[in-house]
DNA sequence: CGTTTGACCTCAAGCGCTTCAGGTGGGAGA
DNA sequence: TCTCCCACCTGAAGCGCTTGAGGTCAAACG
């Protein structure tokens, strides 16, 4: 997974890939758009060869898209971690801040997904009572569909 | 809001998309891909004017769209909903299914997102205990992120 | 020693929209 | 009547990737 060439570890994109849990293609576009990179390269290759600063950042990466932190944020995050965001120790407020505004992002999602299930379970429903002919049934969650329906946004 | 000329409603693209919640741009978009329309037009200006029939299904596709359903899924349910599916009763049948699957993905979802509450959350206390220069409660921070990491898929 | 395999490369297109630029039709006010 | 504005139009580009086509390099195999 790693060869040691003097004191440098060097990973295959691969191996990156698996290590940080993002694709290869997404490793690509990444160094292409400037949120991490320029990769070192095999002389002979051309082949990727990530060095260890470059792989623990990644890594950290991985899992920050992983939450669905926008790239923006990801900028931002590798910026505060160099210590260019402010200089000194603001940087552990502006990092707490930007987790703290990813955190209400994903709260705000999780009510939204509930009202979302609570809409297609009774749509589900209303097919099922159809499914068996049950006319009252239908009649039953039709109103209830309607109610679920103001909550989707 | 809408126009009687005869006994058809002609609605514009703008009350068309606050009717239903879908953009302009996307209205706009469904068309073109096929997944609505065509959209009849006003003879002098080529504005859209969307008809009573139309209104309707694109009010449904809003709802759908909202529940974060993929296009082929409403492609689906267009076509099931005009008896296209499979003839007769099997459709009732197809749409249930189309929902409960559409259930399992939000719960899925909804799942996953806990997850990574939770490891931002953790990472927001970390950069808490930073800024305080806590020294002691980054240290028992350090192993609860490296756990949450592990369920970030 | 030629060939196959596999990991990697780049470039282009597609997805589901959103945003923007540049243009037209028609009604209202000066 | 002239002009302004507004709602609308089309087409192209951008976002954050993913997928696919077509080509290179190096180690392994017959």
């Amino acid at each position: 997974m790693t060869t040691t060439d003097g004191d440098t570890a060097s990973v295959s994109i691969q191996d990156m890939s698996k290590i940080s849990g993002l694709s290869e293609a997404t490793l690509r576009y990444y160094e292409k758009i400037g949120l991490i990179g320029p990769v070192p390269r095999d002389e002979s290759s051309g082949h990727r060869r990530y060095g260890g600063h470059a792989v623990e950042r990644i890594e950290a990466l991985g899992c920050l898209r992983a939450t669905g932190m926008s790239v923006q944020d990801m900028r931002d995050y590798l910026r505060f971690l160099d210590g260019n965001g402010d200089g000194g120790d603001g940087n552990a407020t502006r990092m707490r801040e930007l987790f703290e505004r990813n955190v209400s992002r994903i709260q705000e999602e999780i009510e939204r997904m509930h009202v979302r299930r609570r809409y297609l379970e009774l749509k589900a429903q209303l097919w099922s009572a159809r499914e068996r002919g049950d006319a009252e049934g239908e009649n039953r969650i039709v109103p209830e569909v309607a109610r679920a329906r103001e909550g989707l946004r």
